[in-house]
RNA sequence: GCGGUCGUGGCGAAGGGGUUAACGCACCGGAUUGUGGCUCCGGCAUUCGUGGGUUCAAGUCCCAUCGAUCGCCCCA
């Protein structure tokens, strides 16, 4: 057996990079406007980066990542997720010094060891952004609207986005404490991943799937939010609002990571099996405090988005997204001298700002005739002998059938007026 | 980490112990000495994910393994 990619991986092939690359221009289209700069960090950093910024306690460190010693006995991982690099680099690159708002965005792999299963690989991509550097409740709205704006754009239909507060350590706190209460006396009748959660995050039992009927009534954690907490969960929501964002309030939302503060919201699309969340975020005030160290603290807030996720929702919901162009010319030349013509022909083409292409397997004219119309060009240029005796081509259009005879010189200055460009 | 289903040519897909492995699409060649999309004709898998076993005989049964896929946990 020949070597196979690894598990839950993808090769992007041509006809589906495409794709890709539309979507990728869309992201970057959509930061550019709201004034989002890329960044680009490592796609592997020091293990204890994200032990100490994802949290030794999630899912993630605990069992899903990549971790390996590097030569020089230094354990290092590939990134699971997106935000831990980013505060890195704006800590370790002193971008805290800069007057502004940092608003940053990246685009690339990500590594989590799991099974895959629909919309879920060991290898994704994710389109991400941080905005890091102030508290105002507007800049979280900013974020869930440049997620939204970018979906809406790439022509995903029925995204829904809910938004929870799950306020800060000290209410957070107390809320834990509440749920245990609550949870405690039908403790024993919870399922078993659900016991666990009890001691390391109750929050998690309110989404159980298997739990619900135990879970009515809990409290909510709205209402252990403090002063502080529920007005800027209002003022975000009020934001959302303004911009005519429609959004829903799930007090149950839990994220998967630890650093989350005040807000948290999810999209959600159906499209992906089992699987309907597509991107999630939230704010995240004490995180750079705990990568930077030093007394060095700044807020932010930012968002990741499944790409892989995207590309499979927009699929069930058959939109059309762009594939491969069309050739403006497949040059033919037919015999030794023609073919040589055809080649530097070919060339000026190119420099001419066409996209061109000719027959390398010398095939015959009827195969290369198919060739041409398998890439669909729009003209074929058909040098032979005659028209080498000429100094012309024969310049047909694949769509009528047309065809005429143009002097060499001219054929890039006659195809270009006839595509109008 | 656990469970279901599946693994036959470039792709889709028959065949479910008996020995020349259907068919469709794509591709290549020809009918058409320099012309595509239609039609017709011809060609295209020493081999059925991999390894082992059962049998006189194995894509076909058994075991293992790898992979795909769907789901659980969790998430993008």
């Amino acid at each position: 057996m020949s070597i196979q990619k690894p598990k839950g991986t993808q090769d992007l092939l041509p006809g589906v990079v495409e794709k890709w690359q539309y979507i990728e221009e869309k992201a970057r289209d959509v930061c550019r406007r709201f004034n989002y700069r890329e960044i680009r960090t490592p796609i592997f950093e020091h293990t204890e980066l994200f032990q100490r910024g994802v949290g030794e306690t999630t899912d993630i460190v605990e069992k899903e990542m990549y971790t390996f010693q590097d030569k020089g006995d230094r354990s290092m991982s590939l990134r699971p997720e997106g935000t831990a690099g980013v505060v890195r680099a704006y800590v370790e690159n002193k971008l805290y010094g800069e007057p502004d708002v940092n608003k940053l965005y990246y685009i690339g792999p990500m590594f989590r060891y799991e099974q895959p299963q629909a919309g879920r690989y060991r290898q994704f991509h994710q389109f991400g952004i941080e905005a890091i550097g102030s508290v105002d409740p507007s800049l979280d709205a900013e974020v869930i609207a440049l997620g939204y704006l970018f979906y809406k754009e790439i022509g995903l239909k029925d995204v829904r986005v809910e938004i929870n507060s799950v306020g800060n350590p000290a209410c957070r706190t107390v809320y834990r404490d509440e749920l245990r209460k609550f949870f405690a006396p039908v403790k024993e009748k919870l399922c078993k991943d659900c016991q666990s959660r009890y001691d390391r995050n109750p929050m998690r039992i309110l989404d159980c799937k298997k739990d619900q009927e135990y879970g009515v009534g809990a409290p909510s954690i709205l209402d252990y939010l403090d002063e502080e907490c529920s007005t800027h969960f209002a003022k975000v929501q009020r934001h959302l609002t303004d911009m005519g964002i429609a959004f829903v309030v799930n007090p149950r939302m839990v994220r998967g990571l630890d650093y989350y503060t005040h807000t948290a919201f999810e999209y959600k699309a159906a499209g992906i099996g089992a699987i309907d969340t597509i991107s999630g975020g939230g704010r995240y005030n004490g995180l750079v405090g705990t990568i930077g160290g030093g007394g060095v603290d700044q807020p932010g807030v930012g968002f990741g988005l499944g790409l892989e996720r995207v590309l499979l929702v927009l699929e069930a919901q058959g939109v059309d997204v762009p594939g491969v162009r069309p050739l403006d010319v497949y040059v033919i030349g037919m015999g030794e001298a023609a073919e040589n013509e055809a080649a530097k022909l070919l060339f000026e083409l190119r420099s001419a700002g066409l996209t061109a292409e000719k027959d390398y397997l010398s095939r015959k004219m009827k195969a290369q005739m198919k060739s041409a119309d398998r890439f669909s060009a729009r003209y074929t240029a058909i040098i032979g002998e005659d028209e080498l005796a000429r100094g012309s081509v024969t310049l047909k259009s694949m769509a009528t059938g047309e065809q005429e005879e143009v002097p060499l010189a001219s054929v890039a200055e006659t195809v270009k007026a006839k595509l109008d460009r």
